[in-house]
DNA sequence: GTTTCCGACTGTTTTACCTCA
DNA sequence: GGTGAGGTAAAACAGTCGGAA
């Protein structure tokens, strides 16, 4: 489903990570921004709120509920976050401009008005509003600090909900099925806006790191080329000291023993059977003063004792 | 007045299930 | 009985709107 996908996009940023790690040498990144669980940036500041259940125990819940049905026809309009009708007396009477568009927009009628959460979904709160108001305006509900905490863990155990849950949560939060689900949906997508960000700027960084990568190896190459053309300098350079790779075997060395270092003069020490082997060469072309710490370990993968 | 946040909405896609030839 | 096509409902998504802070 659209978990799975989701998982899926997660999956393939974190082996774009894996590979990453896998080989840092390469890359060089070790600015890995964190994987985003639960972002700051999702928690809700405190606001003030109208939900007026929010402290309340179930039983003074339950009088607020008598009261509100009360008072009905004096806060609809007002409160948004009121808790929607009970009766299906109630219910059949809420008929809004929106949800007559609805209707007519097909399966959208149907999925507003699920079996499952029949009880609690017959009216959206822009049905409400827009019924009392009157004109198209639509009211805004601001979950209250402790609804928007509720909700916050019920993600964190699972992003997605199934009716019962949906319902049961509805009821925990004296809220609408509608408003819950219309709640983990628009969580959803901003976890995924979040990650999307998240993964976007560890690729901007690693194609900063390659782009940097590729111009230093480009400036050595020039520097190769150069000095292919003019032996003689070669000649008074210091001799290679590391490596990092063998371009012909393609291993990667560690420094050389100790005893092959020729401390005096920043070389790798010659052995009096690579002495001739060295001198034998017309030139080195890894013993620019850029691939001394690569030469170094060239140098422990092919040692000449 | 502008910006940001976020609840709510619409239209589309995906998935599961059912019916029928 | 098994199977594929077509229809339908529900859920989820992307994109957007607009109220509130």
């Amino acid at each position: 489903m659209m978990v799975e996908k989701e998982e899926l996009g997660l999956s393939l940023s974190l082996n774009f990570r894996a590979a990453a790690e896998k080989n840092p040498s390469s890359l060089q990144l070790n600015l890995m921004p964190p994987l985003v669980t639960s972002s700051p940036a999702f928690n809700l500041p405190n606001r003030t709120h109208n939900w007026t259940d929010s402290c309340l125990s179930s039983s003074d819940r339950n009088t607020a509920d008598a009261f509100r049905v009360e008072t009905r026809s004096f806060l609809k309009g007002i409160d948004v976050n009121r808790i929607p009708p009970a009766t299906a007396e109630e219910e059949a009477g809420v008929s809004s401009p929106n949800s007559t568009i609805s209707s007519i927009s097909g399966k959208r009628s149907e999925r507003d008005l699920p079996v499952s959460e029949i009880d609690g979904e017959r009216s959206s709160s822009r049905g409400i509003s827009d019924d009392e108001d009157g004109d198209n305006s639509r009211k805004k509900l601001r979950l209250s600090k402790d609804q928007s905490a509720i909700l916050e863990e019920s993600f964190k155990d699972h992003n997605t909900l199934n009716p019962k849950q949906k319902l049961a949560l509805a009821k925990r939060l004296g809220l609408r099925p509608r408003q819950v689900e219309v709640w983990f949906q628009n969580r959803r997508a901003r976890t995924k806006l979040k990650q999307t960000e998240v993964d976007c700027e560890f690729l901007k960084r690693c194609c900063e790191n390659l782009t940097e990568e590729n111009r230093r190896l480009q400036k050595e190459l020039q520097e190769l080329r150069a000095l292919k053309l003019s032996p003689q300098f070669y000649m008074q350079m210091a001799p290679p000291t590391t490596l990092t790779m063998c371009p012909s075997c393609e291993r990667v060395g560690a420094p050389p023993p100790e005893k092959f270092i020729d401390h005096q003069h920043n070389r790798p020490r010659l052995t009096t059977a690579n002495q001739n082997l060295h001198r034998a060469l017309p030139f080195n072309p890894w013993s620019t003063p850029a691939n001394q710490v690569v030469q170094r370990q060239m140098s422990a993968l092919h040692p000449r004792s």
